[in-house]
DNA sequence: ATATGATCATTT
DNA sequence: AAATGATCATAT
């Protein structure tokens, strides 16, 4: 019933069938339930997406829709169109990466091709009656591109040379690192002021929510 | 511990 | 109110 699509056509199509719906609507045609709130379910709405949509389930490190080389990604917005989150791309290598060009990062490769998936998610709206709005796929411009690369490129600088303690979420224009972990006290290998081993907190790319605005304005034209 | 899916909640 | 730092569930 819920086969992964064929071509991007199909993608589109697919996705698209489902603005206007709300998430109980989708949860119920799939017989999942809903939780009461995102708590202690933060993925549930990524999830169910996949699910209805035909994405490869499971946690591999490859594109939700390998064949099409497209990522999927839910972007909770408010009544205005204005994204309530900044949007989680991948884990950041903080070893082994001297010499790692823009091109071959997971960053630059994920948001290659992007199934963008609105969906109106203010915190008083009730889980299953947030609703979902047009999807989108996108491909960054030369000018987007350019800019994620600028951001990419200064903060793995310092990750290489051994800054990630002062590394705040403020640096970066449209890229910003922060913490990725299950709390404050997981740990793994990062290079230090000195260029010795160290242990710290993992971190990952997230992209700002200014700048996933402003995918939203150059889509829907919105204010 | 790392990777998937993100949102929560405190600080600014 | 926006943004940064912290956190939750699950699979590997």
């Amino acid at each position: 019933m819920f086969t992964s699509p064929a071509s991007l056509s199909e993608l589109t199509t697919r996705s698209q069938a489902l603005a206007g719906l709300s998430l109980g609507q989708i949860a119920t045609q799939l017989s999942i339930p809903v939780p009461e709130n995102l708590k202690k379910d933060k993925g549930w709405v990524g999830q169910l997406l996949e699910q209805v949509l035909g994405a490869t389930a499971g946690s591999k490190a490859e594109p939700d829709f390998p064949h099409l080389a497209v990522e999927l990604k839910t972007l909770p917005i408010d009544q205005c169109g204005k994204p309530l989150e900044s949007t989680y791309v991948c884990v950041a290598p903080l070893t082994g990466v001297a010499g790692l060009q823009w091109h071959e990062s997971w960053v630059c490769r994920k948001l290659q091709h992007v199934l963008w998936v609105p969906i109106l998610a203010e915190r008083h709206i009730p889980l299953a009656e947030r609703m979902i709005g047009t999807p989108f796929l996108w491909q960054p411009s030369a000018i987007q591109q350019q800019a994620l690369q600028q951001d990419w490129e200064e903060l793995m600088e310092k990750i290489t040379l051994g800054g990630i303690a002062d590394i705040k979420g403020a640096q970066g224009k449209l890229l910003q690192l922060r913490p990725k972990a299950a709390n404050s006290k997981a740990m793994t290998n990062a290079i230090g002021a000195n260029g010795e081993p160290i242990r710290t907190l993992p971190r990952g790319f997230y992209l700002k929510a200014s700048f996933t605005a402003s995918l939203l304005k150059q889509q829907f034209n919105l204010l």
